[in-house]
DNA sequence: CTGTTAGCGCATTCAC
DNA sequence: GTGAATGCGCTAACAG
């Protein structure tokens, strides 16, 4: 055991213990001579000092907690990567949460502010309410949210609308009229907003194009590669079934071709196909989809965290990070056949 | 601010310190009368105890630090799922490390003892040396392996050994001989052991059904899609090209995939391909390849450790969990046309 | 049962 | 420059 303490460093080098933290903690004032007296005896003893006597000291944990709806989505993954590369040289603990549940996040949260009192706060894809930024601004812990959708707080996001709009502007370039949507439940507590901005994006970009969106081409369902299978069966069993889907994820995308399989539909010529995070399965399977910069937003997520850190009363920093469309091989032009297809 | 500490609340329920602490612990010697006066101040203080006072105290860190060779491979993110859910209702926090090379490892495992000192380790998919592990019981920090071999120490683990075997196996049942191997460089300091282990079982398949492993079957790079399919590409342009493949990863298998699609190769009928991890990609493509528990074994790696916080001095417990053969489109009987086949 | 005291290990005043 | 003393907030051992 490292039983080994700041007393027994100072006894052996013949100091107070006082200038033992002086050279701990790099201050001027302590004489050459004695300080290489204290390093030598810190190195005989091996003595490393107790962080936790440290933060309790110093009134710092010296940690940061990253809360996200854990590793359900791949695009979660990323972000975390991004949070990680960046905190990894800070000298920062990295302490991981996983919630679930509008309810456990409220817990969650609790805890975090009360009794973690971690340095700072960094929140991944968890839709929040005003009142919660309100509650974390007031006990003063430097929090900055990463993918969420809230206003006057440090953030670092995408427009997910503009993300839809793309996403649909692109099928509708192509000539596509008869272009459905497949989403998550957008009514759930813990929804993520980001998929009804998604959503509201398409409408607004049919509309713009003078398109009135059909309800029966919007279909939600719980989130998943099966769920989104049956979600296109449906809307291609349509008396005038789409000509192009766009799901509002790649894992959705992947139903989506997974059903175009099963009904001997060829991609992209008989159905264009768009998905949206480009996660590497879509890269794999050649999907066309919106690009989101998913671990740079994590990274750039943390860097804003460490600056507030040191500089706790800083204007609110609202970074956007672009979207880009990608092209690959499930979007193609409208054909004549595909168009005169019914089921 | 919480800045009301114990000291406070006592102020306010007019009772000693220690009355509040032992009603904070649950102690029983406390008059019911005084504990609800306690209990009160508490509410309207909304008092929290401070951690790291607590932390200090008590000579425990309430942490537990899991470190592995962060997200790289999709492998580890499922074993990461395994050990939140374990440590999610624990009370432990867990801190999140990372490490890419072998002397990043060896300074990361020391500034864990000396410095972070969590209540337990946990290290996942990280190879060591016997003198890690030797260090690492001298400090007295419960530690627990998750897929690393090294015996004598508590661990959970799957027989990559045996998974090679099992692979090659069933490629072997499928009448095939000229089965090549693509693996992962098996020489770097920093190399996962597990993938030599599945080569070594690949060679022992062979040869006990008396077929000598060739050289020239046998490539290595660096893990990766790309570089598998490079690897594909030169082992199928031999003057006798195997009629099958055993990727040593389900990422590179899928490279073996791309190298086939290049080619105009039809898989299974004139390739088959064998993978390994069951990673979702290989389920979204369809790709015969070996199972193995990847959240089970974070999340026993994480009871097991959390049991041995508890019981400090237990055996050695050394837990197998078991891999399985999972066929599904990309392995089939030999053919003749394959079987002559050459380029 | 309960109030008081003494650490936990370190940083940070103070005097010297 | 340096040593001794005080406090960070809490637990535990000690007397009442």
């Amino acid at each position: 055991m490292s039983a080994v303490t700041i007393r027994d460093v100072a006894k052996r080098a013949k100091v107070g213990i006082g200038t033992v933290s002086r050279v701990l903690n790099n201050h001027p004032s302590v004489h050459m001579e004695t300080r290489q007296r204290v390093l030598e005896a810190i190195e005989e003893l091996d003595y490393a000092p107790n962080p936790i006597a440290r933060q309790l000291s110093l009134g710092r944990t010296n940690t940061i907690s990253v809360t996200l709806p854990f590793l359900t989505f791949p695009s979660f993954v990323e972000r975390l990567r991004g949070v990680q590369s960046a905190l990894a040289e800070s000298g920062h603990q990295l302490i991981l949460y996983s919630v679930q549940t509008a309810e456990h996040r409220d817990r969650h949260l609790e805890q975090l502010m009360r009794q973690v009192r971690p340095d700072g706060i960094l929140i991944l894809s968890i839709p929040l309410f005003d009142d919660h930024v309100h509650r974390l601004k007031e006990r003063g812990i430097p929090t900055v949210l990463v993918d969420v959708d809230i206003p006057h707080a440090h953030r670092v996001y995408t427009d997910d609308f503009q993300g839809g709009y793309l996403a649909t502007q692109h099928l509708l370039d192509l000539g596509h009229t008869r272009i459905a949507c497949l989403s998550d439940i957008l009514d759930t507590e813990l929804s993520f907003v980001t998929t009804r901005l998604r959503y509201q994006g398409y409408c607004q970009a049919l509309e713009d194009c003078g398109i009135t969106p059909r309800p029966a081409y919007h279909i939600e369902d719980h989130h998943g590669r099966a769920e989104a299978r049956a979600m296109a069966h449906t809307v291609l069993a349509l008396d005038e079934p789409p000509t192009a889907i766009f799901a509002c994820s790649d894992t959705q995308a992947i139903g989506v071709l997974d059903a175009a399989a099963d009904l001997g539909l060829s991609i992209p010529d008989e159905l264009s196909v768009m998905g949206y995070d480009n996660i590497r399965d879509a890269e794999y399977l050649n999907i066309s989809t919106i690009n989101q910069p998913l671990f740079e937003s994590g990274f750039e997520g943390a860097q804003l965290l460490l600056s507030l850190i040191a500089h706790p009363d800083d204007d609110i920093h609202d970074i956007a990070l672009d979207l880009t469309l990608i092209q690959r091989g499930t979007t193609a032009p409208l054909r004549a056949s595909a168009n005169n297809r019914t089921i």
